[in-house]
RNA sequence: GCUGGUGUAGCUCAAUUGGCAGAGCAGCUGAUUUGUAAUCAGCAGGUCGCCGGUUCAAGUCCGGCCACCAGCUCCA
């Protein structure tokens, strides 16, 4: 039960959830706002709630994820009054809240400069100082129509004439602004003190690169002020974890002007893919994996068969040899199903799990490019399972245990997405009803929470998406689950099943880390380059303190390599201090010093790239411990 | 590809209104033999993204490309 105590002073007693209408009953006020604050458990909240569309009362306190929404949302209202005020003919769109704040698009021909920004956040503080009442009015369809075009907000009459006929069309008004909007909103704009515009950038009305382009501008708004400072903390994190700069500074990899979207990987980058490799590898194989290679061109007819010419052309790159026509390869799957087609099947050898660490070339747009994440060649860890219709869902299911596995060891969460149909794709109705199904029906087995991404699925079959959430709280989509009727069709694959007729196929496509570059860019933002001792390219560096001990050094490097450790010496004449600097720099996760004490007793001072002295010690025992850790995959 | 921004030494950044290209770190050389996150000194390092234009004179102004950054679109 709740107590709303109204503007009047009066309390009101009503259930949560309870209609407009019938607190509209108890009270003269009507539909519009009834309160400010109410008691909630016997604890005075503040309210910032408005009856949202279908007139149920939500009750959004500001500390709630509602509330917050709310915030930001009436933020980027009291963004767009001061855009209003300062440039009257820019052109309002939309605006709502987002994840980490709030965005607003304006059509302009006026570049929002971080001049202008300041300028704007300058007049936003006086609209929060005049703390002007959101009140909340509708209007029939015509009307509020013929309201937005008196205003000359042509987008916003777009944006009415598409909602839903019976859809009730509201505004909220504070001061002299008003704009179309479905809510809810703070009761004032006194309440939004805490924001700061981020910055300006293009975006396409409506998300549609055919429309024109608009200008947004991004902000973000919170309760309290430490929570604000806190996010641009975060932000600042994120960019010291930025992969392009880790990857630089350790060595791991580069990209140069001559070849943009092409990654170079150096001796260390290499070290860590190839350990990816290697454990990918081991898990394929215990998991009834058989791995294959196709190559990378092969004749343009080939992809006319697959599909890829009619849905993928545009990302395809084409050469010619000897006069003949060729493509590179974007995908995996048509090389697997020359594999497949090598033999009859029986009924008996399928499930046929065909693993391939295949490299792939995609014509990227150039501004997509990032760094490891988005290239113009990468290489899947790609699959190719073929079985038999009732093999489908028991499959899935074990592509589905493997990526958990996957993530599970490098210590990542994920969130799960269905993608379904899209308007560009091939294949019967019918198909679709059961490649669609067939997924949600491994899903819901596997009882994992998914959203579905409508017409978000590839030309040729519906997807499960695997999401990873790094540590400081980004996505990144991965591994991914297909399901495909249509290349076994084109390709003509077959088996014989018991009854010693021929059968068709179904194949999965499916990938766990997704790419190694893209994988690789996760885990050096997730780890900020220190990576887990059995990934790092380096796991230990010997420092001797004077050369009088550089010999016994050299020996127990010798004595780490043989052990299979991956350790280097540091036999510059420096300070021990400067030596452990830049070994902590390059996030070397042991740091083994050595000076007369250590060499006089055949010992090793270990330290670790956490500060931490594990203490001086016999080279065995060092031996043992990092072992264990390597054994154990301990992040 | 689109919108906006940026491009000076390996990295991070300076350079009045157009007027001799600079610093720190990294690098190299020498000295220092050092005990858990920076020893000192010296040297070297540049077609100011590329091409063209304006000018007595362009890192600086104009145009065209290229790359990068933030988004949009797309996506592993």
């Amino acid at each position: 039960m709740l107590k709303l105590t109204l503007k009047d002073g009066s309390v009101l007693s009503v259930e949560p959830g309870v209609s407009c209408a019938d607190i509209a009953a108890q009270i003269s006020a009507g539909l519009a706002r009834v309160a400010l604050c109410a008691q909630v458990d016997d604890e005075v909240v503040d309210l910032c709630f408005v009856p949202t569309k279908d007139c149920r009362l939500s009750i959004l306190t500001g500390d709630s994820e509602g509330g917050l929404h709310a915030l930001r949302h009436t933020a980027s209202h009291v963004l767009a009054q001061a855009v209003k005020r300062l440039y009257p003919d820019v052109k309002l769109t939309i605006g709502p809240a987002i994840e980490n704040g709030f965005y607003y698009d304006f059509d302009t021909d006026l570049p929002f400069t971080p001049e202008v920004l300041e300028k704007l956040e300058v007049e936003m503080k006086k609209i929060v100082k005049e703390a002007l009442e959101l009140k909340r009015f509708e209007l029939p369809r015509d009307q509020a129509v013929a309201y937005m075009a008196e205003k000359g907000e042509s987008y916003k009459v777009e944006l009415i004439e598409a909602l839903p006929e019976d859809e009730a069309i509201s505004f909220y008004t504070q001061g002299e602004f008003t704009d179309l909007c479905a809510g809810p909103h703070v009761p004032d704009t006194g309440r939004v003190k805490v924001f700061k515009l981020i910055n300006c950038t293009g975006a396409y009305w409506r998300g549609d690169s055919k429309n024109k382009m608009l200008q947004r501008i991004y902000g973000t708004c919170f309760n309290k002020k430490d929570e604000l400072e806190a996010y641009l903390t975060r932000l600042e994190e994120a960019k010291k974890r930025d992969h392009r700069r880790i990857g630089r500074e350790l060595d791991l990899f580069d990209i140069y002007d001559e070849g943009p979207g092409f990654p170079f990987f150096l001796p260390k980058g290499m070290v860590l893919r190839n350990l990816l490799e290697n454990f990918w590898r081991e898990e394929h194989a215990k998991a009834g994996y058989e791995e294959i290679r196709t190559p990378i061109i092969l004749d343009e007819s080939l992809w006319h068969r697959s599909g890829h010419w009619d849905h993928y052309k545009n990302n395809m790159y084409f050469t010619k040899i000897d006069d003949a026509d060729y493509a590179l390869k974007p995908m995996n799957c048509p090389g697997g199903m020359l594999v497949y087609k090598r033999r009859m099947h029986s009924y008996r050898d399928l499930p046929r799990r065909m693993a391939e660490m295949g490299l792939v070339h995609r014509h990227e747009l150039s501004g997509a490019l990032h760094g490891l994440m988005r290239v113009r060649c990468f290489t899947q860890d790609d699959a190719h399972i073929f079985m038999t219709p009732e093999q489908i869902e028991p499959e899935i299911i074990g592509v589905i245990d493997l990526i958990d596995h996957f993530y599970k060891v490098f210590g990542f969460a994920y969130t799960v997405e269905l993608s379904t149909r899209p308007e560009d794709s091939m294949g019967s109705d019918a198909q679709w009803e059961l490649a669609t199904s067939a997924l949600q029906n491994a899903l819901d087995h596997k009882k994992i929470d998914y959203k579905i991404n409508a017409g978000d699925g590839a030309f040729y079959g519906p997807k499960i998406d695997f999401h990873l959430r790094d540590c400081i709280g980004r996505t990144w989509q991965c591994g991914t689950i297909q399901l495909d009727f249509q290349m076994p069709e084109r390709f003509e694959l077959e088996y014989v099943g018991a009854d010693g007729e021929k059968h068709r196929p179904v194949m999965i496509h499916r990938v766990a880390f997704g790419s190694i570059e893209r994988f690789i860019a996760i885990l050096t933002e997730q780890y900020a380059g220190a990576f887990p001792t059995w990934l790092a390219p380096v796991q230990a560096v010997v420092l001797p303190i004077t050369d009088r001990s550089s010999d016994y050094a050299k020996d127990v490097l010798e004595k780490l390599k043989a052990a299979g450790v991956r350790a280097e010496i540091d036999l510059r004449n420096e300070k021990i201090g400067f030596k452990i600097r830049e070994a902590q720099l390059k996030k070397v996760p042991y740091m083994l010093v050595i000076g007369d004490k250590e060499a006089e007793a055949n010992q090793v001072s270990v330290r670790s790239r956490a500060g931490v002295d594990v203490g001086v010690m016999p080279l065995s025992d060092f031996l043992a411990r990092l072992s264990d850790e390597v054994e154990k995959k301990v992040l």
